[in-house]
DNA sequence: TAGATTGTTAATCGATTAACAATC
DNA sequence: TAGATTGTTAATCGATTAACAATC
């Protein structure tokens, strides 16, 4: 849709600011400049500005920006002013904890489904229809899905992902312990814990 | 304690390489070179090479680098060579999730405890002490904890952290969807799932 | 020896910051 | 009008890439 190509470091900010928006907006402040954002932030407020000028002007000189205003037009620019349809592959503990998860309602995402290998051990999981994983392709070929969100084991990860991509699936979130990247128009964002357990203790050594 | 200031950049793939280190010796292959390594990893053999020099220089002119080596370089560089002591607080399902999660193994990190404000749902959980959030503070002078893991919701997320940050704690891996940030020689990992999430449905729109 | 590959220095590229005219 | 603040252009800074002498 916007085909200006933005930079990762920008993307990265985006739902920052959008998250700062909706505390705003939830406290009943109705204008915000761009130095009270970059405070809030910990960025500078020509980042502020630099980064919302890829988008649009949506501020007024001398006046700064409204806060409603700017929250809808955040939620619209990340997409999650649409509603999106999840499943889950994977029903161990991160899976569980995924599907319980009340943070989805915030981005307009519904897990509708989770699929494992054993399906005994989710009987009791409510909110989600439970699947055998053999019916997947079956699943994904009678429902429409927009994220498949894979919380298995690293083993079984890679291989999971391709067959939900090769269903048609465009979106992985992939929590499993490897980068996972695809091509033609599928999009992957790696929640690696591993790697920033790392990087903490990293950083512990540092200071 | 390496003083020399390494970017964030830097840092992001420190992890990556290790991972991949460690899959290569796994794989029992004793040799590898910074190119093989850049394809691996998606990025630049340059990249690789000009990374690894900040540490110091580990690999053979002509030869490459040593993998088992060079693997147990990126150990002491990330500090998980040696044992970390971690508790959670907030036993919901993320929590839970943390707890019994195999990966920490691998980075040499042990859960020794977890804290609720109400333990009785944590009786059945194995393997870590259980108390309510109100000892935490005996606790802590009594036990030497190095990494502190908030797993509650963001509205006590602060507060806690600030809390464990008091008493001693100098590493702070958060899940909870705000930013923490310390200072005083205090770091901090932020897992915020709910901006991997509008990230994710972000590019989705934009390929 | 010829080919491969390191570590490092220099060149390039891109992101951040600063500056400022426009204007509420 | 004076002060505040935007959007944008230009300057700066830092990270990535390229190049290459050293050498196995």
């Amino acid at each position: 849709m916007e085909n200006k190509q933005i930079s990762d470091r920008v993307i990265e900010r985006l739902p920052k600011y959008y998250r700062y928006l909706k505390d705003l907006c939830n406290s009943q402040i109705q204008r915000v400049s761009s130095k009270t954002i970059s405070k809030a932030l910990n960025i500078t407020a020509s980042q502020v500005r630099q980064d919302l000028s890829h988008f649009g002007g949506f501020g007024q000189t001398g006046i700064g920006y409204d806060t409603e205003y700017l929250k809808n037009v955040m939620q619209e620019i990340l997409g999650i002013n649409k509603p999106h349809v999840a499943i889950v592959i994977g029903g161990g503990r991160i899976g569980q904890a995924l599907i319980s998860y009340k943070g989805f309602a915030d981005e307009n995402v519904f897990v509708k489904a989770v699929f494992d290998i054993e399906t005994e051990h989710l009987k009791s999981v409510t909110g989600v229809e439970v699947y055998n994983v053999s019916s997947l392709e079956e699943y994904l070929s009678k429902n429409h899905v927009d994220i498949a969100i894979i919380s298995v084991q690293k083993e079984f990860a890679e291989k999971l992902a391709k067959r939900v991509v090769d269903a048609g699936v465009k979106s992985i979130w992939n929590f499993a312990p490897i980068d996972l990247n695809f091509d033609g128009g599928v999009v992957c964002e790696n929640i690696n814990m591993s790697e920033s357990l790392m990087r903490l203790i990293y950083k512990a050594h540092q200071s």
